[in-house]
DNA sequence: CTGAAAGCGCTTACAG
DNA sequence: CTGAAAGCGCTTACAG
């Protein structure tokens, strides 16, 4: 690797113009800089980064935190991989390269005596790689060491989390107002007795669903008795107790909204098994929008995350920080009604949004349309 | 940041001493050892990251090239979570990270003026952030940089693709096997006229299954007329689209093998559009078990493949490698068949291995077995 | 506009 | 076993 000793020298020129005309060219005299770029660009010339980010303090990356060795191990993040294309394009069109970093039960951490649990391994981490900061994926149970990173002024940016600190902020979907538009939509097609499956307690996304539940029924005047919420863990044998606990029930519902599309799909499982047709008997909505949503008999009718937006306005407000800007304000992206065939007009229905054709006329089989296809 | 010079004011040593404790422990005497160890404990030292890539041009970094801003914007890899969980945690166990290299499209890239095209541009990144070596998961075409690459002598492990170079191996399924198992299972089944839909002519991946058709087909006995050789690009619609071109023949195949599950559920739901039922009019197999396989109606046999496995074995080949090893050879990983419902045992059936209980008696609804739930 | 110099924090022969 | 010293390659006040 050729230094910028060697172009110095070649062009007769101190290395610290040389260091300038990669850095502040504009003072550098046009003659010189000429020069220096040639030399450069024969030479095949590529600065090292380790002895920029050792003198600047500075290293051009950006950590990810995405905690894989988990108790969970079949944990699967429900839009991860839109994500990391947003977030690592939108880090790319800055130069910037994205660290993934090694987390619990790493030999990175146990080497500094560090667990997962120590919330400062992340600091630490930061701080030894120069990283200008970090993003940190929700995996259920960081909640402690991502509050910690937060506090520590050290630009972050979480998914899912609301976190707080003096260079922190967070970016997810609009879980109220999608929640609220999924029970609009119930509304709309006639429904009275409608349920909410819930996410984890501790869960942002969950507990704002669950608002956006609670504020479309109350606007509806519609009442929640305590029994139509009911607690279930995102996965999929969640939804299915759920419903099941729900047609149990003296007074059932005749619509259920689940926090999330896996619980969604264990609803409709719940409801087969017991007899039930979905949407006449009992309607499911949805939310997330992942890909089994529309393969599903009958297609899930459900709200859409903007993923990759996601990753990308994560990507956006890490960079603002990392160039000095302040912490943008918590984003909260749109969420989009994504209607298919899990709810269909209800006896009351006041006119839901059904574009001509948007639903199927009969029993779809799976697999479904060829256009739901990627290329 | 505590550095190595206050601790060793601090301890009445020099910095060497307090370098060797971390580097070389066993050249240090007891007492200083100990006296150090404690007071970099107490001043919760961590050493800089960059300063030591500096001196020893090894960063503890590996690197991952996974193009993203491809012409293909809907582009998904069929497994990447699973092998970036297999890939990250094998990593980690061994103290490094994983460095998601920005490409194409990259400000990165541009600042130096190449383009994914260029092929030394990840030569360029390697040694630019000192990376230990780079693991290129293949994207459908950067083919020539990937080969690039690995003839350059720094460590380089593949995924899918057969590189080679001096310090480059490659990890895949083991394809020739899989695809031979898939249609042994199918003429266990008592077909004989069995069709593939294969994919693109230049990856591996999909000749080795192509291959591997071929050689079962002989085992058997069985003529491949060229007409049951259709070329699909792994997406659905051309899995569609090839079926389609299939059941039109004078002389219908009774059997296909698909290179991969995307193109197996078109080929299912071309069937259906033709009236067929499947696997009573025509059998199915598939490849991969991408989530989808176990959801579609019937659901869909198919090879599966070790996706954490694989990116496991890829963190392995690189840290080899890294630490001075020889290049290991290229890694086929074992598929499993996954029997489901999409073929059936036909008339001449020899008895395919089928678990009492494992086919549904009858036709089975989406969403199916809870079973097959993530938690 | 330009150069000499100090410094970023760590590692590693080289002597002793 | 230990220390002084040089060096890794680049950046950045500081003078001029």
């Amino acid at each position: 690797m050729t230094t910028i000793r060697e172009i110095a020298e070649l062009c007769g020129v101190s290395v610290a113009t040389v260091s300038r005309v990669f850095n502040q060219p504009s003072t550098v005299s046009r003659e010189k800089r000429e020069v220096v770029e040639r030399v450069a660009r024969e030479l095949d010339y590529r600065p090292n980064e380790s002895a920029r980010a050792l003198a600047t303090k500075r290293s051009g990356l950006i950590g990810l935190v995405w905690d894989t060795d988990h108790r969970r191990p079949g944990w699967r993040h429900p839009y991860l991989q839109e994500l990391l294309i947003g977030l690592k394009s939108a880090l790319s069109a800055h130069g910037y390269h994205l660290l993934m970093l090694a987390t619990s039960g790493s030999a990175a951490l146990r080497a500094v005596g560090a667990s997962l649990a120590d919330p400062v391994a992340y600091v630490n981490m930061t701080r030894r790689h120069h990283l200008g900061g970090l993003v940190l994926i929700d995996s259920g149970s960081d909640a402690p060491a991502f509050a910690a990173f937060a506090q520590s002024g050290l630009p972050c940016v979480a998914v899912d989390v609301a976190v707080q600190g003096p260079r922190a902020t967070y970016v997810t979907s609009d879980n109220v107002g999608g929640a609220r538009m999924a029970v609009q939509h119930l509304v709309a097609a006639g429904h009275r007795r409608i349920a909410t499956i819930t996410g984890p307690p501790h869960n942002r996304p969950a507990t704002d669903r669950l608002a956006g539940y609670r504020a479309a029924m109350a606007e509806a005047d519609l009442p929640v008795p305590p029994e139509y919420v009911v607690v279930g863990d995102f996965y999929r044998p969640s939804g299915q107790a759920a419903m099941r606990a729900l047609l149990a029930l003296p007074d059932p519902p005749t619509a259920v909204f689940a926090a999330g599309d896996e619980m969604a799909v264990g609803a409709m499982l719940a409801a087969r098994h017991a007899g039930l047709a979905v949407p006449s008997d009992v309607a499911v909505i949805g939310f997330d929008d992942i890909e089994l949503a529309a393969l599903v008999d009958p297609p899930l009718t459900t709200l859409a995350q903007d993923k990759a937006g996601i990753g990308v306005a994560a990507a956006r407000a890490v960079l603002t920080m990392v160039h000095g800007g302040e912490p943008p304000v918590p984003a909260f992206l749109p969420t989009k009604l994504v209607v298919r065939a899990s709810v269909s007009d209800g006896p009351g229905s006041v006119g839901a949004a059904r574009p001509p054709g948007s639903l199927p006329t009969g029993p779809t089989p799976t697999p479904s349309e060829a256009s739901e296809c990627a290329s």
